[in-house]
RNA sequence: GUGGGUGUAGCUCAGCAGGCUAGAGCACCAGAUUGUGGCUCUGGGGGUCGUGGGUUCAAGUCCCAUCAUCCACCCCA
């Protein structure tokens, strides 16, 4: 346990992290041009805060969440997603007083308790954007066309974005009774969970995955069918305006997002190459969530795309290459007696921007010959006697293996040249 | 939280129905005469057989528990 890693847990480790700083660079710079600000909030809040605005029925907050007491007796919990805290950030910090629309990102480590599997992790990484303040249809397809931009400039296939609209507070509660309505003689059919759901958020059995349920609600209204005036404008203009820009969607009927503050769109974008997490990222409208949150009512809409998921998707399509890690130039040394010689000449080519690197581990010159080629470098300084006497130094290039000499005053101009620097 | 698979050197694995000092390939380190890499050869270091119990004269090999890991369910990214 002493050197095991959490459950749930990874490093990223060298070689995989260039991964990450690709798709790190990418967001970046699609965020930039889609007019959004970095946030960077806390990786843990109060507790209420989550249980207030991601709801507390939900998954993530009944049995997901890593919250603790800290030693002021504050109850604190790691942050399961980034919308909750977003959304504290920009009352607390008084966005709303700037003009408006909010728009905001952010990328960082995410927690959720629960056992781990392909695609799962109890820390794992999202990045996510917000935009607050806006009622704007075209926001909401805005924000749709930056997630499938940003697979796009990744280079991933096979992508399906699923689109449904929930309704609002005006028609939910009628569509609602339908439902209730249309399953009551069927609830003992329902699945045990379902029957929850029933009771609950009878919204979610459209997402059960039992077969008699599905059965049972395929029948049953859709929230899509019973959209309020205002929603259902609202719905077409969103994908009018993705039609508009050529963004290939499927409306799904079915799609009921799990979190509870959800209004008007929502969308879910799957792939098949990841195994049965087949999200890789998802979002939509929450127009109550601000003022759940103790803000003015303020509407708001976001998504978020799991960062793992990403990568998964990436390695199964053949998108991320191994990157070797390279460096320009090994200082051996004939005997260790030279080493000061070679110290003062590595500090030397790393201030002219070189990457260098000796032998630190007391080798012979040929074991160092050997590292320097394990290394990768192109090009290897050997330093001895011979050298010194004549204020020379030996440039051997590796991929030839032939060596020059070149006098010590000039032997940083000759390398750069030679590595095109 | 539920279910199933797996757990032997750094890595990939072998270890036959329980029985002698637990092996291979790769990797690592060092040599193959005097200051030199990539090929080859030789040698070397390194294993609490996940951990803890139990059965047995004897367990890496059987049983139980536990931990970890993988996959699936729940749910989500």
């Amino acid at each position: 346990m002493l050197a095991t890693r959490p459950r749930g847990t990874n490093d990223i480790l060298p070689g995989k992290v260039e991964y990450w700083r690709k798709l790190e660079d990418v967001i970046h710079e699609i965020c930039q041009q889609y007019g959004f600000r970095e946030i960077r909030t806390p990786i843990f809040e109060h507790t209420e805060l989550f249980a207030r605005g991601v709801g507390e029925t939900t998954d993530i907050v009944e049995k997901e969440m890593y919250s603790f007491l800290d030693r002021g007796k504050r109850n604190i919990t790691l942050r399961p997603e980034g919308t909750a805290p977003t959304v504290r950030a920009f009352l607390e910090n008084k966005f709303y007083a700037e003009p408006q629309p909010t728009k905001l990102y952010y990328i960082g480590p995410m927690f959720r308790y629960g056992r781990p599997q392909a695609g799962r992790f109890r820390q794992f990484h999202q990045f996510g954007v917000e935009v607050f303040s806006s009622h704007d249809p075209s926001i909401d397809a805005e924000v749709i066309a930056l997630a499938m931009d940003y697979y796009k400039r990744l280079n991933i296939s096979g992508l399906e974005l699923h689109l449904n609209s929930v309704g609002c507070s005006k028609c939910r509660p009628a569509h609602k009774e339908k439902l209730l309505e249309h399953l009551k003689e069927q609830y003992t059919n329902l699945c045990p969970t379902c029957q929850g759901r029933y009771e609950k958020n009878p919204l979610r059995i459209f997402d059960c995955k039992n077969d008699t349920c599905q059965k049972l609600i395929s029948a049953a209204p859709a929230i899509t069918d019973c959209l309020c005036d205002d929603c259902r404008e609202h719905f077409e203009q969103v994908q009018k305006y993705l039609k508009e820009i050529n963004i290939e969607y499927i409306v799904d009927k079915k799609l009921v997002r799990g979190l509870d503050y959800y209004t008007k769109t929502a969308f879910e974008i799957m792939v098949e190459d990841i195994g049965a997490q087949s999200s890789i990222g998802g979002g939509g409208r929450y127009d109550r969530l601000v003022k759940e949150c103790g803000g003015s009512d303020t509407p708001g809409i976001g998504f978020a795309m799991g960062l793992e998921r990403v990568i998964l998707t990436m390695e199964q399509q053949g998108l991320l290459k191994d990157t070797k890690f390279e460096q320009d130039v090994f200082v051996a040394t004939v005997d260790s007696s030279l080493d000061l010689e070679a110290f003062k000449i590595l500090q030397i080519l790393r201030s002219e921007g070189l990457s260098a690197e000796k032998d630190y581990m007391g080798r012979s010159l040929k074991s160092q010959l050997k590292y320097a080629d394990k290394l990768g470098v192109s090009h290897v300084l050997v330093l001895g006697q011979d050298e010194l006497a004549t204020g020379s130094i030996t440039v051997k290039k590796m991929e030839t293996g032939e060596q020059t000499q070149v006098q010590l005053a000039e032997f940083v101009s000759y390398i750069k040249k030679e590595t095109n620097f």
